[in-house]
DNA sequence: AACATTGTGGCATGACCGTGCTATAAAAGC
DNA sequence: GCTTTTATAGCACGGTCATGCCACAATGTT
């Protein structure tokens, strides 16, 4: 039964597929085969959307990275525009927006699989180095721009730089990712979330 | 001609093959083949001394964590054992021993990869979780034991929660080298010790 | 001198990979 | 109704992989 399927929606549909595998059983698990299964299409079916398999996984990166910019920013436009909040309601925002690059649930803690999966991929591959490339940009803005705004919210230091704190944010934020994503018993998502509140309190005490 | 060959001495003469395949060219490129080229070494050679290609990959992540917790345990005692340096001597050789973690030559920046290379690969490999997560905790101890003397030191206020700062100074480092690895021209030496100093001072200033 | 051990090299096999190519069927356009 | 397009499905090929198995040479042992 053919063409009633929308492209774009069949495209993603393989992303998602991508993602389950990769997340999974590891980036070299990610084969046409493995792929095909998992969107419970035949190999044919899926290379009728995609040429071959490096653009099958540079879709994969982008589609990724849209997701996780979406959602995220989303997110941050509630916080970033809301500007008549109250302190503690301002730095509970910025807790869960930051959160939101957190392995804490089954979903967040996908993409950070998926991110590292792919940025080590991409020291090797070419190819995908300029998604991965943009995914690290979108992590590194949202942090920028939360401590931008929270600066001038009054919220932290005027003196504060900005863009070094924001590279030492983000560095916090996806090693902790990394650790917990590897020992999920040894860091427990409350333990994350502490990690990142004391970060955010030596921002507000320091100069 | 052989029987004049050390065996262990061979063994880690291959890992090193398998370093560099894995630094150039990715964990997937690790094959007996492309390892065999890179030691000088036909498949049979390498085979004779690996059972198979897991153990080659087990005793690869072994060798590597042993390599790393030699190069940083002996700056590590320089820096735990000297007690009656100024606190000027003793601030330095901190910022020496945690760079000892980041990608600021060749030998640390191909380490850093092969951390991480190993670590996504744990993720999915059960076989390596046990081994990548040795190499992990090696970091932690070395980031616990330099901050746990700097505090003894009196470099560092008393009240400091030393294992939750020692998490945290873990993922900047972690995650600093990933994303200097990732984007080198964004990250160069100088801005990676920058942020390193800037995390110390907030630890010494916050309580 | 005879034998066992260790190191080196390679052949053959079966599995899996991406991909070129073809076949068939359902929908769309005329 | 006929052709064209789109979707699905699969076969077959060449390539690469780890690995089982064997051949052979150099050394050590007796």
């Amino acid at each position: 039964m053919p063409k009633i399927v929308d492209p774009q929606q069949r495209r993603r549909a393989v992303a998602d597929a991508v993602h389950a595998v990769v997340a999974h059983y590891g980036l070299q698990a990610a084969t046409l085969r493995n792929v095909a299964d998992e969107a419970g299409l035949a190999i044919g079916s899926v290379r009728h959307y995609f040429t071959d398999h490096d653009e099958l996984m540079i879709f994969a990166v982008q589609e990724l990275g849209r997701r996780v910019g979406e959602r995220v920013w989303t997110h941050a436009e509630r916080l970033l525009t809301g500007t008549s909040d109250s302190r503690e309601e301002r730095r509970h925002r910025t807790e869960e927006l930051l959160a939101e690059l957190l392995p804490l649930d089954d979903v967040r803690r996908d993409e950070v699989v998926l991110r590292h999966a792919f940025a080590v991929a991409a020291q090797t591959r070419p190819t995908l180095l300029t998604h991965a490339e943009a995914i690290q940009q979108t992590m590194y803005d949202l942090v920028h721009r939360t401590l931008r705004g929270a600066q001038a919210a009054g919220g932290l230091p005027a003196d504060l730089d900005v863009e070094l704190e924001s590279i030492r944010l983000h560095a916090v934020l996806d090693g902790l990712g990394l650790q917990a994503v590897l020992f999920p018993q040894r860091f427990p998502p409350d333990l994350l979330s502490k990690v990142v509140r004391r970060h955010l309190d030596s921002l507000t005490a320091a100069a």
